[in-house]
DNA sequence: TCACATTTAATTGTTCGCAATTGAATACGC
DNA sequence: GCGTATTCAATTGCGAACAATTAAATGTGA
């Protein structure tokens, strides 16, 4: 019985495990963006609701929530953060009192120009063609997609 | 000029950030884990320390950071709550006594035969076939060694 | 040998992430 | 229109994740 490992044990081998991939490349991927981030004075939570609020601002809470899979447990804390830091304003909605809309401030705006030197840094430290990149990103938001089936979007 | 969004933005919108895809597909595959983990006790991090405890216990907390990418911050808490739920047992090593080795209990050692469904439910959730598995982990992985290998290991 | 550097865990403080609960506003069913 | 259900954000509590610091043990060089 040669057992480089036994058979059995294959299927719980950290090695063989996608989750940990996936898991260990989110936090390789948060540390090459620390520094990035730093200089704008964001985490990279804050970094992907100013990427949503960058494409639309004066959204509800619960739309950056769907676009980021975040509940506002999350997001309230940290848009309060962004809001002392006069990024973005939170202001109730007239129309529907229970929603919180969240609008760029005029800085939150002017951040967008010193964020587009981000991705180019993480390309360049990706190692890797950007055709390659948006293979596997589609793969993996199809894997995403495929596991939020099943836990009930 | 037709702008379904301008072509400048392109690198800063949401869809196009493979992080965002991992991040994302980090935190879908958790929600998986979460109802399979709670019937083991486990967290998902505590999941991945008991995994590397399987395969070999009676090791230095810093052996197991260096196989999760965690800190002892990170790994300490947790593997106090580990020892209050009898799972592992952590002891000074009398060689260095700047060492504490963690080594599984009897229930530590018994909980990995309750373990072993965990993998396959996860694979049934990914609705995928374990080759295409296997590629998308390499890929993954050969991604954050690289992204890894920027910020220094 | 003895000063000094290195290694290792633990600690502290801040920020996520989420489950569960709360409370207010709105929608709905009859 | 009125009671009930639903929606939405906020809150609370717990467990990561990590930076920075601390303290103890060990290793190293002169």
């Amino acid at each position: 019985m040669a057992r480089k490992q036994s058979a059995a044990d294959a299927p719980l081998r950290l090695d063989n495990q996608i989750c940990f991939a996936v898991y260990s490349a989110a936090h390789a991927f948060n540390r090459v963006y620390k520094p990035l981030l730093d200089r704008l004075g964001l985490t990279y939570p804050q970094y992907l609701v100013m990427l949503v609020l960058w494409e639309r601002d004066d959204v509800p809470v619960k739309d950056i929530g769907e676009r980021l899979f975040l509940d506002s447990g999350t997001l309230t804390p940290l848009l309060k953060r962004l809001e002392a830091a006069h990024l973005v304003k939170r202001t109730r909605s007239s129309d529907d009192e229970r929603l919180v809309l969240i609008a760029l401030t005029p800085q939150g705006h002017a951040l967008k120009e010193k964020a587009r030197a981000v991705p180019q840094s993480i390309l360049a430290a990706s190692d890797c063609s950007v055709s390659e990149l948006v293979t596997m990103k589609d793969e993996i938001v199809a894997l995403r997609d495929r596991l939020n089936a099943v836990t009930g979007e």
